[in-house]
DNA sequence: CGCGATTGAGTTGTGCACAACTGAATCGTG
DNA sequence: CACGATTCAGTTGTGCACAACTCAATCGCG
């Protein structure tokens, strides 16, 4: 039988070259056509996804967009600064702890959500798949990104 | 029966927000391993692509290269200049074509193929997956690239 | 041959991802 | 209460992705 032992390290190079770089070629796929579907309504695809978890949560603080989205302040500070630049989220320091700031959709920023019903709906017609198939692919990648984000760096250099 | 015409707009503004978000992820999760293991060699995770299509090939113009990883010269140029600079590779204007660049692995880069030759297995072995299972993923993802990459912009706002 | 169109690499500017860090607020334990 | 540890947002620096552009070399058609 064909296992992870019995293939030779050349074809794994090249197997390799493949399974994460198709990962990487559809994830840049994905962007060029929400690029273009969120073009008329002036945000990026993580702008969009901050905007999602806030229309879904109303208003929360940095560090829990940033649990939902699996990204850092680093990243998210910048981006909710050109997000409030826009008019579409506010920022406030929270009164009960002054370490936290809760961000919330303006007005505006509300009315987006509108404009933006639509988006989900024309991607998954481009993706060309049905319901079933988005579904079971959604599954897999989710249990390869837990299981990857829980590998011990260590155990990469002791393969097995 | 469901499908995509059968479902609310709600309902679709999470399945999308885990579709593509899956795939960011994954792709996420991927660059942080890929980081961790790369990090001896000194290469990021685009630059260890760009050799390996150049170990593979020994010497390609920039556009092979670009073909190849479907990158344009504006992130491949930065990219092999740093290569260059790091020893990995040597650039040159092709004699018959003043135009084009020609890159190729130096000694030192070649070298670096022997040091890279146990990563893939690694990474494989992080994902958990069985060959069967990377094959069928991969197969998958280029489908949904190759699909998404032929979507015609005006299809975006005409929802079939 | 000559000249406009195309091609190839590179540059510039914007935005995201992430590591490493800062500084202030809060927590927890003695 | 006090003080060291932790938490949270933000900043800085590096690198990738991509659009829009420049400029030189080449192509191809009249």
């Amino acid at each position: 039988m064909e296992t992870l032992d019995t293939v030779p390290d050349e074809d794994f190079l090249r197997l390799d070259h493949q399974i994460c770089f198709s990962l990487h070629a559809a994830t840049r796929a994905f962007n060029g056509v929400y690029r273009e579907a969120l073009k008329e309504l002036g945000l990026t695809y993580p702008q969009y996804l901050a905007m999602l978890v806030l229309w879904e949560h109303g208003e929360l603080p940095v560090k829990g967009i940033g649990e939902r989205l699996r990204l850092d302040s680093g990243t998210l500070s910048p981006l909710l600064k050109r997000l409030e630049a826009a008019g579409y989220v506010e920022r406030r320091r929270s009164p009960e702890d002054e370490r936290s700031v809760t961000v919330r959709p303006t007005a505006e920023g509300a009315a987006l959500k509108e404009k933006a019903r639509d988006v989900p709906r024309r991607i998954a017609a481009a993706t060309g798949l049905d319901l079933a198939d988005i579904r079971d692919l959604r599954e897999r990648l989710d249990a390869l990104a837990v299981r990857l984000d829980s590998v011990d760096p260590d155990d990469l250099y002791v393969c097995r």
